[in-house]
DNA sequence: TTGACATATTCTGATATCGGAATATGATAT
DNA sequence: ATATCATATTCCGATATCAGAATATGTCAA
């Protein structure tokens, strides 16, 4: 038997630079299929295929306008990652709830 | 091309459910392969090998111990993919609840 | 040195996955 | 109905990756 198919498997869907790429570029909200494509440097059937794989693991969400397709991020999925990462974390010495750190600043700024 | 290779991508790295299970494994401290073997049900010659991707990828380090070698967690890497995730913490659903209590109790707060 | 034990590596075959090109589907407008 | 634009799918060939079996390496003890 070979890998769990990418399919059914976040940690697989996230294991491909281009599918992070895509998902970096949805960090800004919703984006069409082109614009994601100008975004990171593929091409339109490449990005249709992540955004496939993405929508099979349920890490992206899509919504049809017109002649387009917008697509925006699920993040539960990649919640579960950092949840799983999060085990680990007492094994590295400094900074351990990062997450807090990213609320204090927003908390921050008036 | 293919996929980037296993050997230098710590996501692809821990793609692979096996090798979250050695890690698993090893989230009580050191451990001998044998003791590894038997914790995560696979065979030695398996957990020999994907032991040898988590040591490229610097997620594991070793030790030798007359014919035995310990491994263990070197938990940096695992990080990473942590801060990464945690790039969309704000979009966690949870957290934007949390996030909007916090506003609130500041606008409440004079 | 020889034997026993622990771990690592090599080989093989099956399958998954990628990129690229071509093509298909679907929606709107004329 | 047809053209056009946006997106999705299919087909292909190359490569990566897995499990399993066999074998190699390395360490200690008698």
């Amino acid at each position: 038997m070979a890998r769990a198919s990418t399919t059914s498997d976040v940690f697989n869907a996230i294991a491909e630079p281009s599918r992070r790429a895509v998902l970096e570029a949805l960090r800004g909200g919703e984006a069409s299929v082109g614009a994601i494509v100008e975004a990171v440097e593929l091409t339109q059937p490449q990005v249709s295929k992540h955004l496939k794989v993405l929508r099979e693991v349920r890490l992206v969400t899509s919504r049809p306008v017109g002649k387009e397709r917008f697509y925006r991020i699920d993040a539960d999925g990649l919640r579960a990652i950092h949840d799983w990462t999060g085990m680990f974390a007492a094994m590295w010495n400094q900074r351990l709830d990062r997450l807090d750190d990213v609320l204090a600043d927003l908390v921050q700024q008036p």
